[in-house]
DNA sequence: TGTTATTCCGAAAACGTTTTACTAAATCAT
DNA sequence: ATGATTTAGTAAAACGTTTTCGGAATAACA
């Protein structure tokens, strides 16, 4: 696609030419006529300063813009107070992947209640000097990482998990690592077995592949229909990468070309989900009546559709909020906590879009 | 809503007690028996020193496991690589919110591939010891700051914009600043324009509020409509949240329920006209021949609804990349580089879901 | 051979903090 | 009044860099 663009340039000069240079302790110091120790251990609230010196030295660093400078704080402590967040996912989304942008924004709002700021994690491919997960990590000095919807067989990324940067994995298990990861299996079983519930025998999937949570999803899948008494034909499964309507347009007209199609189908996303719908419409078939779908995320869009959407949805405001939680109980405490495995349930959201075609 | 989760502990010894001490160029100096001087000017390629000192040098902190320390670079250097994104929307929707969401993640890609992380500048009121956007902001040393989507009559986002740190906004001019803005007068003004010549003369608008962005499509509107000659009764225009189905939802039964119903309804984004098309649908009306409705974004979503969602497509990644470029340039040339004010215009894409009622 | 460039490297200060160890003065107990 | 304790403050080192100013050795030149 081509894209135009305007500009109009106004012919302002440069305003950023004045010299720049923040007020520091020293300024303070001199300003009340105090040693520098003396001012750091008065803003920082130390014991052993007097209350009106205190006072004094606060109002005076008040009265002169003071703020302190992370980067010295961080030279001297080897706290910075500052979080990498890891994620690349396969479609290269990036913060438009609905999933992970509703994990993260509720992760850096509990990160940032605790006065912890949150910083990207980049690439090797896009940075100059290009380093890896782990030398970026180093750099920065984060305190902490969190890692989510990355490809977990990459070497960097293990690199960076075995490190001895405390870590924290969103669903992915990393063995001896804490981790939070939202409960495909179970997810999946319910969904599942509603959708048996229904009569459905001729259940089609499309898989989304790649990651151990749609992984999960799939062996989950396969074992709640067998334990139902279903078999399910190889054909009935295929691959579509998450969020990709295109894909899903393309699965789902495979699966409806079928000598015996399915009668219902399930999606990787919501979103996805959307694709099959679709290409079902387009064949003037009827969701519900005609043909069953589900997806999977339980986003406001599967809510907002007509049919309202069945699917699973996953509580990701809690697992961001846990998420951040156990890192900054990890960061504070690095040898005393215990590295645990927390296990995010989601809810069925039973929706319109599956049918009940039991025969009466 | 109730969120269950479980939590299983694995009870393994904490694993981050090991001292981390990381490598420094005193390491390498003493370790290749050179002056730290010579290693750091090594690593920074400067021509004083030797070619195979160089190599040396670099081998050995190859061999160490050297990372350099940005903290104190940043003290040394007073540059950090570091960009500061401040983003608060009216809706606290944050990193979900679509449209930025877009614009942020191609910001972030063109400021990597530049060499600059991105960190979020956070409210005052999150933080622990709460700070101002432009304390943060000095706190952390962000070379720059980008500011998008927020409240601009927030004294706070107005002091950090003047303050000296080279600033983008987007979406929003402020004088003497440069700014990347979506073109959304001529956007609205192409919409209309197409709305009226499919015919419709009873144009309800939904309106976003709050920003300059949706006041100057409601301006544009306005306008674009007097200029055709036709007039927009008050009660055409309601107000309604960014990308609230719900609200989007009254406010399509509000417009709806008039003596004199609108044939064609826009909104100010393509999911909050997801709720309205629910209202729409609840009454058994067709779209789009009993009645049209029109979003904006250009989201994926606009094209995958059927029937295909008449929108404005704003070119959300235009306006990161370019956003991006600008603020480095204004970083590493702050006194040259003039201030521009950058219009980005996007696409009408027509979909289905305006009718031509044009009586033949 | 003596002078001047050129090449390569080092000493040391500085960036803004925090923290340890210490001192001087004031208070207390006896 | 003497010694012990508490209180309130300071000096200085350290964190890991970058950079300025030289300085010594080597090379080039007359």
């Amino acid at each position: 696609m081509m894209y135009i663009y305007r500009a109009k340039t106004i012919k302002f000069k440069g305003i950023y030419d004045m010299a720049k240079r923040n007020v520091s302790l020293k300024d303070i110091a001199v300003a009340c006529e105090v040693s520098i120790a003396t001012v750091s251990k008065a803003l920082n609230d130390h014991s052993d300063i007097g209350q009106e010196t205190k006072e004094h030295i606060r109002a005076v660093a008040d009265k002169l813009g003071y703020h302190p400078n992370a980067a010295a704080q961080a030279l001297k402590t080897n706290r910075t107070n500052n979080i990498g967040v890891l994620f690349v996912d396969e479609a290269n989304s990036g913060l438009t992947h609905d999933y992970f942008n509703h994990v993260l924004n509720s992760f850096k709002k509990t990160a940032e209640e605790n006065g912890f700021d949150i910083t990207f994690i980049n690439g090797g491919k896009a940075r100059i000097n290009n380093m890896s997960y782990l030398s970026h990590a180093i750099y920065r000095g984060f305190d902490g990482v969190v890692i989510a919807c990355v490809d977990f067989s990459d070497p960097e990324v293990e690199e960076l998990v075995k490190s001895n940067i405390p870590v924290v994995t969103i669903d992915h298990i990393f063995y001896n690592r804490t981790s939070v990861v939202s409960d495909n299996v179970n997810g999946m079983r319910e969904l599942a077995t509603y959708i048996f519930a229904q009569g459905h025998r001729k259940v089609a999937y499309v898989h989304g592949a790649g990651s151990s949570v749609t992984q999960n999803r799939l062996t989950s899948f396969y074992k709640t229909l067998q334990e139902l008494g279903v078999e399910i034909p190889d054909e009935y499964v295929v691959v579509s990468p998450y969020r990709d309507t295109d894909a899903a347009y393309e699965a789902t007209n495979k699966l409806l070309d079928l000598k015996e199609p399915p009668t219902c189908i399930l999606y990787p996303d919501d979103f996805a989900a959307l694709g099959g719908i679709n290409a079902i419409r387009q064949r003037n078939l009827r969701i519900p009546e005609d043909i069953s779908v589900a997806g999977y995320d339980g986003l406001e869009l599967a809510r907002r559709l007509s049919p309202r959407l069945t699917t699973v949805v996953q509580n990701s405001e809690k697992i961001g909020e846990i998420a951040a939680t156990k890192l900054i109980d990890l960061i504070n405490n690095p040898k005393g906590t215990l590295v645990e495995q927390i296990v995010v349930e989601g809810t069925l959201d039973k929706g319109e879009s599956v049918s009940n075609i039991i025969k009466i």
